[in-house]
DNA sequence: GGACATTTTTAGACTTGCCTAAATATTATT
DNA sequence: AATAATATTTAGGCAAGTCTAAAAATGTCC
């Protein structure tokens, strides 16, 4: 149906209008390591196919279309990534390049079957939300780690726009997606944090804390 | 490191040489849905890359280097088509298709991981052999169903050149490969024969019975 | 508001992988 | 062995996707 430089664009369009609200020829190129020139024939003939609006120098938009099948492609990504996690073992600092060689084998039934395999996940091993087969994203009320009160529970449900480095320090300090942790104190002079749990804990910066979204978890 | 066509061509020479013995560019454009001319300059492609020895007139063999990478190449397909079938719940005629994208995904900690997944199965459901990471086959001796003995108990282990119409029929009469059952008759008219297993049984032709290899199960 | 910097598009070229048509080699037939 | 049929290669072309360089548009700074 699509090509995999298409839907290698339309997912970054889709990535970008999430993160800064708008997609510039630019930010799309840097996002694919190729050049602005390559993008704006990418966009040419998106917009001819009726995924993307493309108002020249002035970006790219997703059509209704365009924006469905950037989902598809957000649940597929997703949905491998847990699969390589939960069930072949893999760290998830490890598993992006692999999910994003596979988000693009299309087979309707294998995804349906993949995520009935899975247990329908609603989120993925970084925390972030699964669209269902429509698109719908499952939703959650999160809270920055560092506005999180001291003194309760909580549980660390997502690393936003966290680099390798990062996921390795939160992987060897044993925080990973679904820790249950309580909050028990937060340094004024420097907002580190120091975190624990039933048989461990850690300290955390308030550079690394800023990246962690986490919900309550009150028993 | 290969592109998608040059393993495709790859495999498809493999597939020959195991088959005929011999793969010559018509039969290789044949199998592939292409063109003779095509299939040439791939093969001086693949010759100027090592994968390919090209007698210009002769047809195409594999250099061990080729030879290698079809059989890593095998050993994906397969180990994808038993996943999809022990796991995901595919009927064995519906997996080929999807194994075709899944095999060309790169990525060695991933089928090294699938293989320990899956408990490093020596057959896919298909009943053909899995090569193992160095590309050694495991062996087992078969007999064709034709030749196979009457009275005797035997199992089904693997189905040669099966077309979906084939494979469709089997599964409709519950020849499964695994399938054990005892050789009740051969009918020395037609070659058809009658099978029996415990709560069941089925009549076979001659031409279906030709596809079947089978290995003996004596208690 | 004009000059400069940046972004974007256009123009033209290259590679890969495919095609058709024509030329050439091999194989089969009489 | 000559001819016919088939297989293979060569030659030339086309589409997709990428690139560089140049032109055009937009944004920024004094």
């Amino acid at each position: 149906m699509f090509s995999r430089s298409e839907e290698d664009h339309i997912k970054a369009i889709h990535g970008l209008l999430e993160d800064a609200g708008q997609a510039s020829t630019k930010d799309i190129a840097d996002r694919l390591s190729t050049r602005a020139s390559s993008v704006t024939d990418m966009l040419k003939k998106l917009a001819a196919k009726g995924l993307v609006r493309h108002a020249p120098y002035h970006g790219a938009t997703l059509t209704t279309k365009g924006r469905r099948h950037a989902l598809t492609l957000v649940r597929k990504h997703r949905l491998w990534e847990t699969f390589l996690v939960q069930r072949l073992g893999f760290t998830w600092d490890e598993v992006h390049e692999v999910a994003e060689q596979l988000e693009h084998v299309s087979s309707e039934p294998l995804i349906e079957r993949l995520d009935a395999y899975l247990g329908h996940p609603r989120f993925d091993p970084h925390g972030d939300p699964i669209p269902d087969r429509d698109g719908r994203m499952p939703e959650r009320v999160t809270v920055h780690l560092t506005e999180a009160q001291v003194g309760l529970r909580h549980q660390l449900v997502a690393v936003k726009d966290g680099s390798d480095a990062l996921l390795r320090l939160l992987d060897s300090k044993g925080m990973t997606i679904g820790r249950v942790f309580t909050l028990s104190a937060r340094q004024d002079f420097d907002g580190s944090l120091q975190l624990t749990w039933r048989g461990g804990g850690c300290d955390l910066s308030a550079q690394v804390a800023a990246h962690l979204l986490t919900v309550p978890d009150n028993p």
